[in-house]
DNA sequence: CTATGGACCTGAATGC
DNA sequence: TGCATTCAGGTCCATA
C-alpha cells in the first residue's frame, strides 16, 4: 500500500493531531523488521515535537531522540483518542496524552526503531543511503541527471532503489515512466539530458498529484483518523497488463524486473 | 563500487 | 471442498 504519497498523507492527517503529546506508554506486538527492544521504555515521558518524513519513513521527533516509522508493504497507521483492543496484525502502539497511535501491518516488513539523534545511528544507517526528495527543491534536473548517468541498471530499478531519488515505488515508477514515454528496460545512464529531464518531471507530477488526491492506492488505502477509500488509483498502466494503453489501445505489457512486475505500453515506450 | 537474487511474512487469488 | 502455487505497495543483506 504505502508508496510516497500515501506515507505523507499518513503523515499530514495525524501530524497536527499529535503534536505536543506526550508519551504515557509503549506497547511492542509482534516483532517486525527489527526489533524495538528496550528502547520502548526511553520513549516514555517524552513529548512529539514534530512529525517529518524522509522517503517513506515517518520521523517522529522527540524530546530526546527519534521515532522512525515505515510501513513496509502493508502497513498503516491509525491515531485516535481512543482504540479498540489491538488485533491479531496490530504490532505496535504508542499512547499517548492525545490519542494512540497504531501500526497494523499484516506482513510485519514495517519498521519501529528509536533513534538518539538523526544523525546517530541507526537512524544515520537507515536514512544516510536515500536519494533526494522528489517533491523538494534540491531535486532538479541536474542532479537527477548527473544520478542517472552513474547507473547502468535498468530505468525502472534505479527509480525503486531509491538512492537516486526517493519513494518512487512499484506502482508510481511504472506511471512516471509511462508518463515521460520512456520503456522501463531502458539503462539509466543510455537516456539523454532531454529525456532525464522529462523523466523528472514526471516523477514529480506523478507523486504531487498523488498526494494530492489523498494518496491513491489499488484498494482501499485510508489515512491515520479513518478517511477511508480517498480514491481509486487511476493507473494508466499499473495492473493492467493485456488491457489497451488509454493512449494508443494498444495492448499494454507486463514484463518482471528484479521480481518485480513492471507495466509498459509497447507503443508509447518505444526506447 | 555496481548489479542481482534471496530473505523476511501473511493473506488473497488462482489453478488443479 | 482442499491443497499447492503465485502474487502483493519495501528494502536489507550476501554474493558475484
Amino acid at each position: 500500500m504505502p508508496e510516497l504519497p500515501e506515507v505523507e498523507v499518513t503523515r499530514r492527517s495525524f501530524a497536527h493531531r499529535i503534536l505536543g503529546a506526550r508519551i504515557v506508554a509503549s506497547e511492542p506486538g509482534l516483532p517486525l523488521r527489527w526489533p524495538l527492544g528496550r528502547a520502548a521504555d526511553e520513549l516514555v515521558g517524552q513529548t512529539v515535537r514534530a512529525v517529518d518524513r524522509r522517503g517513506k519513513y515517518l520521523l517522529l521527533m522527540l524530546d530526546e531522540g527519534v521515532l522512525l516509522v515505515h510501513l513496509g508493504m502493508s502497513g498503516s497507521l491509525a491515531f485516535r483518542p481512543d482504540l479498540p483492543p489491538p488485533g491479531k496484525h496490530d504490532h505496535f502502539d504508542l499512547v499517548t496524552t492525545q490519542g494512540t497511535l497504531r501500526l497494523h501491518d499484516p506482513r510485519r516488513f514495517g519498521a519501529v526503531v528509536w533513534s538518539p539523534a538523526l544523525d546517530a545511528d541507526p537512524a544515520r544507517k537507515l536514512l544516510s543511503t536515500l536519494g533526494m526528495e522528489p517533491l523538494g527543491e534540491q531535486f532538479d534536473p541536474a542532479a537527477f541527471y548527473a544520478g542517472l548517468r552513474r547507473r547502468r541498471a535498468p530505468i525502472k530499478q534505479v527509480l525503486l532503489a531509491g538512492d537516486v531519488v526517493v519513494g518512487v515505488g512499484n506502482i508510481y515508477a511504472s506511471e512516471a515512466l509511462f508518463t515521460a514515454g520512456i520503456r522501463p528496460t531502458t539503462r539509466a545512464d543510455r537516456l539523454s539530458r532531454a529525456r532525464s529531464d522529462r523523466l523528472h518531471a514526471a516523477v514529480r507530477q506523478v507523486l504531487a498529484r498523488a498526494v494530492e488526491r489523498g494518496g491513491s492506492t489499488l484498494r482501499d488505502f485510508s489515512s491515520a483518523v479513518g478517511e477511508s477509500g480517498h480514491f481509486q488509483l487511476e493507473a494508466a498502466v499499473y495492473g493492467r497488463g493485456g488491457q489497451p494503453c488509454v493512449v494508443c489501445a494498444t495492448p499494454l505489457r507486463q514484463i518482471r524486473q528484479g521480481q518485480r512486475s513492471t507495466f509498459f505500453c509497447p507503443v508509447c515506450q518505444r526506447a
